[in-house]
This record gives structure tokens, sequence and C-alpha cells, in this order.
DNA sequence: GAATAAAGTGCAATAAACTACACATTGTAC
DNA sequence: GTACAATGTGTAGTTTATTGCACTTTATTC
């Protein structure tokens, strides 16, 4: 999955960031690690509400924008 | 759901604008009818792929970005 | 390089999303 | 106000996400 596996780089690279491991990662989002995981890994296809609430402690936001004509 | 029921909105308003039907945004996008209402109700928790399937021929997409501090 | 921490993987059980279908309600045009 | 279109709602079956657990592999620290 192609939007999915963007997104799991994106919270993978701001969990490093803030220099927290997917461990703490789960116990502050209450995320199970597995799916944390799998995630990170673009191999999930999640509900708007588990990633809402991961990316929620890594101060980032899910929004819908308008899609750029390609130029 | 706080931000579910904001892509609801989001995804209702943008079909009214192009004047298509919920059915015809079914077809489109191979989301069930039902579904399709669940999300615009906002009483859906959908996955990504389903909402990046109703997105797309609206002319939308998912992206993820830093949430501004409370100012 | 041994020990520990962090990340990755397979699998079975459970919870929940997705779907089709049948029907109700509301909106629109005549 | 009838006819039709569009939207809303309940439910049951199917599919799939989520989870816990056990284990492996890869980093990191000493």
């Amino acid at each position: 999955m192609q939007s999915t596996s963007h997104i799991g780089k994106q919270t993978k690279s701001r969990r490093k960031q803030l220099k927290i491991t997917q461990s703490d990662l789960s116990e502050i989002s209450g995320v199970s690690l597995r799916t944390i995981k799998a995630i990170e890994k673009g191999e999930a296809n999640p509900t708007i509400d588990i990633l809402n609430r991961i990316l929620e402690p890594l101060g980032l936001i899910l929004v819908t924008t308008e899609r750029v004509k390609h130029e």
C-alpha cells in the first residue's frame, strides 16, 4: 500500500527524532506494539482511529487536502 | 469520532460540489454505498485504504502534517 | 564477544470494518 | 400529492485489522 508505507516512514522518522522506541510509543498511544511495527513497515491498512492515536503523541495530524494536478 | 466526522463532512461537501450522488461515488470508488453513508455521517472508523479510494475521485488526498501548538 | 535493548516475524484468537440486502425517511420534480 | 431519486438505518455474514504470545534477528553498550 503506497500511502500507508509513506505514513509508516513518516511516523518512524518522527519517532526517532523524538528518541522514543516503538515500545514507548505503544504504551503512550495505547496501540499494540505489533500494530505499530506493522504500520512502520508499511504492512498495514490501519483505521483512522489507530492512526490518530499513534500520530498524536508524535505531534502529527491527519488531514485531507486537494490533490494538485500533475504539472 | 472527531476527525472521522470531520473527514465525513469534507467528503460530503466535496461530493456535492462535484454534483455526484453517494451512489455514483460508490460505483466510481468501488466502496460500498453502506460504507460511504456511514463515513459521511461520521459514524465510521474507516481504514486508510477505504478512505483513499473515496477521496481519490473527489480530488482529495490524505496527508500527515505537524500539529500546530495552540496559540 | 557477551549481555541487553530494540526491532522484526509467524500465527491463532478476537474485535471490528466492510458488505449486501431489505426497508424507512427525506428531498425533488412534475 | 404522486412518483422517483437520494439518503438514512438495522442486521447478519464475511473479511480483515488488531492483539498477544513466542521466537528470531539486528543494534547497542559494556
